[in-house]
DNA sequence: GATCCCATGTAACGTGTTACATGATTTT
DNA sequence: AAAATCATGTAACACGTTACATGGGATC
């Protein structure tokens, strides 16, 4: 009874005077496969080390870029691009497209681009689960002749196949030529690895 | 001006009448790579079909059976438990380790089969973001004699090398003979995707 | 009796997605 | 003039992680 009044007690001072941020320690899992710590943070860093640009421009590079490695929508992106103001780490000029729409090209500050080469620099000992819906379904087929597993194999392929297609056309559109990879050497490499990692699948597919 | 007038009007209405549960459609976007819509309850079911099991089980099952595919903590695991549960898609039974400790066994109720075989039997027409820190670092490594790199790829080839050995240890001890692979078809490709997906990271890392 | 595992929950917070909201510019 | 694209935001909610919280059982 009184230490249940007394754990409630404790909570409701807790939640009191701990309105700002805790530090949370990050706890060392060993081979363990975990979540997301704000790196969204360190990807608009990233991007933003490469050119100046907006919001807008971020967001498209979400799409278009690294559309493989990350997802963020503007809604997310608007929000997180005032928070790193805030905390220094980019800054923004006001520009005009046409008459009067307005933009704001964001860009690093030092503060900025000495965090994203401490978060390049240090361990990245972590494991990330694949979270392929297809593959999950695929553990739940206990037999070898469920019918459905043609049907479902055929449509992997088709969708693998095509973003194959679309990795090896960005493979020729990007790296033309050895210059190409000279100025941007780890994309290439992500890019190589992915043409790689898709052809695997593809053929682990097609071979079942 | 007339359709602004409308089009504020049927916004009005909208949010006037719409105040419960939104049903949202699911948005087509071609090759998109979206993100989650509750798979977690998916998941579940699976591996309650397998057998009857409780929360802690469920758990254990995410550290060691599909770790590789999905993550869950138990703080997510139990409410999600009650909410299918209240949703008629599983049931449970009480039970009694030793002389009191209680635990609850859980099992798939007609509907809940249902929707998972629905839900095997949809298409899944997304491709997944993968989300490897690593990978993103590196895009942002622009020259290919940057002094980080070496000791980079090094922590990875640790990291996947150990990832390695454990998927060949469970492959062995999981897959003995024939019989096993046909009682779980679908666990025993996936697991051969997963070798095939991390031998063919390593050869790409070592090669660099 | 200490430590580890079994077993179940809630609280707080951070991240990510969809929807809402608006307006300018360019292209068809 | 309609549609697509440029451009920036907020709101609501779903998902996921870490921390808090408790207690029984087995093993050394």
């Amino acid at each position: 009874m009184v230490s249940e009044v007394k754990a409630q007690l404790e909570l409701f001072f807790k939640n009191w005077f701990n309105k700002d941020r805790k530090p949370r320690q990050t706890g060392q899992k060993g081979l363990s496969i975990i979540g997301q710590r704000n790196r969204l943070q360190y990807i608009i860093l990233g991007l933003l080390n490469q050119r100046s640009q907006t919001g807008y421009d971020l967001t498209k590079a979400f799409d278009h870029e690294i559309g493989e490695f990350w997802q963020a929508q503007h809604s997310q992106i608007y929000p997180m691009l005032k928070r790193m103001e805030t905390d220094g780490e980019i800054t923004h000029q006001d520009a005009v497209t046409g008459e009067k729409l307005a933009k704001k090209v964001y860009q690093l500050t030092h503060k900025g681009r000495q965090k994203l080469e401490a978060w390049i620099s240090e361990p990245s000992p972590e494991l990330t689960a694949t979270k392929d819906e297809f593959i999950l379904k695929l553990y739940f087929i206990r037999s070898a002749d469920d019918p459905r597993i043609p049907a479902m194999i055929h449509e992997q392929v088709t969708l693998h196949q095509a973003q194959l297609d679309h990795l090896h056309l960005r493979m020729a559109t990007v790296f033309p030529d050895q210059a190409a990879i000279d100025a941007a050497y780890g994309h290439y490499l992500i890019l190589e690895h992915a043409i790689e990692r898709e052809t695997q699948y593809l053929a682990w597919l097609n071979r079942h």
